[in-house]
DNA sequence: ATTTAGTTGTGACATTTTTCACGGAAGGTG
DNA sequence: CACCTTCCGTGAAAAATGTCACAACTAAAT
């Protein structure tokens, strides 16, 4: 039971992006994969990919290597990588907008049922395919529309509070765009990415290897 | 001089946070920080600041903290973080569209000077400030335009492709947006986001989380 | 049935990364 | 000028993560 609390974050990381690229296998007919092969498409060890699937306690067998769609069951079983989540976008920035358009697209576990945004004005006259509140309407309505997923797109200084009140709306999940730390209570999971950071690492990673 | 590579890379990663607390701080005016006070606004053990700033030999002093405009510069010199980069991005899909429109306000340093697209037809209709080439014709304009980033925004299975049209052109740094995994020669830096990955991740984590 | 080649599962090992504890310096204060 | 508070630097301990070697297993081939 807290044998799910024992894989190492990273290790679950890798491992959703196994399950992708087993969407992708899966697809074109392959019906099986060995560690080695994933490794050899992700970048990573085949060891490596072994060991992150032993958490779960895969399948695998034999001389044929991992059963492509019984390994892409286990993994999405045991992430719960096939259910469903409500999202909203908060902040329709150029960067918003775009994630409000094409996140059926990339994630297509993710409805996203509403957006947020402060400025009245944009609220009134933005197409975007979904509605468009005020961010002062956060809370309730996140919790009318039972809402558990958040992608925050707004500017630094407001992160912190539009977080609280998607929380206290309900939400158990929040995607920060934003370069701000959000402090959030046990129970929610917060997974950043800062694309303003991202390029400054990889400058700072040229720069250094270079 | 092989110090530099001895810095691990999440530390490094932390200094480039580091660095944009510091420019919020320097430009609220605030002089001096202590490691304490980075570590909360950055969610880090004051600890961890400390040691990841020791590794560039920084200059923090008696009991005021460090120095805000020294230490920043101290940071920025030492990963060239105020070097300017010559951008292109690559895939004028909604995302590339998006940070090809954003790209300056979102890294100050990273002057995006072209565009590329594999549809003919959206080469000649789009704008988006930059001018945008068919992909074909990749390597020649990285050369010309003396281009040392890319930013690759291309559907999946096209990705290793652009990305060794682009190297061969001169690139030295690429940031990923693909769930692809490249394979790329030395001396070429790669920086992976993997949005639809980060999602299932996020999903995930809030899975086992609660 | 036996062999053989190929692949997994895993416990031990190595490395990396984080945390900690404490000496010592800097700057106010009386 | 001595004191006292606050904070940094760092080497050593601890934890986490990644690597490896090898036994066990499977499926096909002979």
């Amino acid at each position: 039971m807290d044998e799910r609390k024992s894989i190492p974050v990273p290790a679950a990381a890798r491992l959703c992006a196994v399950y992708r690229l087993l969407c992708d296998l899966s697809a074109q007919g392959v019906n099986f994969v060995s560690s080695g092969d994933l490794g050899e498409a992700l970048g990573i060890g085949a060891h490596n990919i072994r060991k992150d699937i032993s958490h779960i306690s895969g399948g695998g067998s034999g001389r044929s290597g991992y059963d492509t769609a019984r390994l892409k069951k286990q993994i999405a079983e045991h992430f719960g990588l096939e259910n469903e989540y409500r999202a909203c976008v908060t902040g329709l920035g150029r960067l918003g907008q775009a994630l409000v358009r094409d996140g059926q697209h990339i994630f297509k576990e993710l409805k996203i049922v509403a957006a947020f945004d402060s400025d009245l004005n944009r609220v009134e006259t933005i197409d975007v395919g979904v509605p468009v509140h005020p961010t002062y309407e956060i809370t309730e309505t996140v919790k009318r529309l039972n809402i558990d997923t958040a992608i925050l797109t707004v500017p630094d200084p407001t992160a912190q509070e539009c977080a609280e009140r998607l929380i206290t709306g309900g939400i158990k999940g929040i995607m920060n765009f934003t370069a701000t730390h959000l402090k959030v209570k046990g129970g929610v999971t917060v997974r950043n990415i800062d694309l303003a950071g991202e390029f400054k690492i990889l400058s700072a990673l040229m720069f250094l290897g270079g």
